[in-house]
DNA sequence: CGCGAGCTTGACGTTGTTCAACTAGAGTGG
DNA sequence: CCACTCTAGTTGAACAACGTCAAGCTCGCG
């Protein structure tokens, strides 16, 4: 990881978390010198599950992967988060660990926030700790449905899931290039790695998708949905 | 369900939440205006999945079960709350619905306390704010936990969970006689009924449990503790 | 006494993992 | 420029894990 050049400011920061909107110039002046810019290479690690929570990290470039990893080393992926997005945990306001490890996808930047002014910052704007209560519920719903596509879904459902994901909440695109390996993909959907390449390759050859290396193309999303829901 | 009398005030309640500690005893009361006890038979429903999110609940008396409904009415227990426990869900301050069902598992009895009351309470108190998200934090933890538990483990390392979940965190005690059916046993790992009896009747062969009905004696906690690590 | 709900057991089938072998492409050094 | 290696991806076959189905059981209750 390097530190980068402190070019930009907070205040008029195009990345800006729809969280800090109702913040004021001086907490944002405030945020802005407690917080510095760190770039990462691809597959380097930015948090570590177990480790101490001192920052929450605003994305403003890249890519990253926030997994879960079991005592046997077997990941589970979370989630894949893009700019504007955060990256914190669920140590904050427990006991300042990391429950999560998160890594670079690709060469990506953030933006670096000391856990100790963000609270600060929380204390005294009520807006701001209102609508955090509000993104923590969200990522709960996330999570629900998680949860029920991991243990309630068949492998064909699993993995339509998570085709649906990174079109419509990563890529925002039915036809992206994915950084993401195959062993990544599969740890999306709590699968085996060859479990996931065989039910794409079943997709691809009844046409639901197509897909060359890491350039896949979804091609009847209404198809993967109904794949989704019976499975 | 039955409106029960309005016999204690918030003040001075023997289950108030450890989230209302530092309550002012003004918001308090203004809780105690915007709330009334209900009690429940078990079996009775008291938020069902999708339904308006009204109230939030903080269990006076008896036993919950908090479950998602899949598509195909396939349910998966994500907690048994106790009192003194709160029953909300991640509708507040979002979209304002129920993500998950909750029903009594045995004759019980909660506060209902009107969303809106709860709402202004926590703008107005920042302390309570900080430490309801400290709250959800920790919700968070024991998901990831939870997740890592249904999707990585296989059905010794489950089954094992859910007792020791139960004798640890819902009845501490080793030795509990639950109310739970052996449905609800096997919703809270994932699995089928007819599994979770299976696994069971090896615990009792190998002498690791002891059960008759639904009277459950672990005898070898570290016993379970190993099988859920390995498996 | 009979009925019904929840529990238990066994046999069987399906789903998904594991293992091993093979392939393709990207570096690396002689 | 060509072996060599290393990694990620792919495929097939054997296997284990888990669910499903069907039958019988127990116990409380009408």
């Amino acid at each position: 990881m390097a530190q980068g050049p402190k070019n930009i400011n907070c205040v008029n920061c195009p990345f800006k978390l729809t969280l800090f909107q109702h913040l004021t110039k001086d907490e944002l002046a405030y945020l802005d010198e407690n917080r510095y810019e760190v770039s990462f290479n691809a597959g380097e690690t930015i948090f570590k599950q177990g480790g101490v929570l001192t920052h929450m990290a605003a994305v403003t470039s890249g890519l990253f992967k926030i997994y879960l990893e079991d005592s046997n080393k077997n990941n589970l992926v979370l989630a894949i988060t893009k700019p504007p997005g955060i990256l914190g945990g669920p140590g904050f306001m427990t006991d300042s660990k990391h429950y999560f490890s998160v890594s670079a996808l690709e060469n990506s930047s953030v933006c670096l926030i000391d856990i100790k002014a963000f609270e600060k910052v929380l204390r005294q704007n009520q807006e701001l700790s209102i609508n955090f209560i509000g993104y923590l519920n969200q990522k709960h719903i996330v999570m629900y449905e998680k949860l029920i596509s991991l243990t309630h879904k068949n492998m064909h459902g699993r993995v339509a899931d998570t085709l649906l994901y990174l079109a419509n909440s990563v890529y925002n695109s039915s036809d992206f290039n994915t950084t993401l390996s195959r062993q990544d993909l599969a740890d999306l959907s709590s699968l085996a790695k060859e479990s996931y390449i065989r039910i794409l390759k079943e997709f691809k050859d009844s046409g639901v998708i197509q897909f060359e290396g890491n350039n896949f193309k979804i091609i009847d999303q209404k198809a993967l949905q109904k794949i989704s829901q019976i499975s």
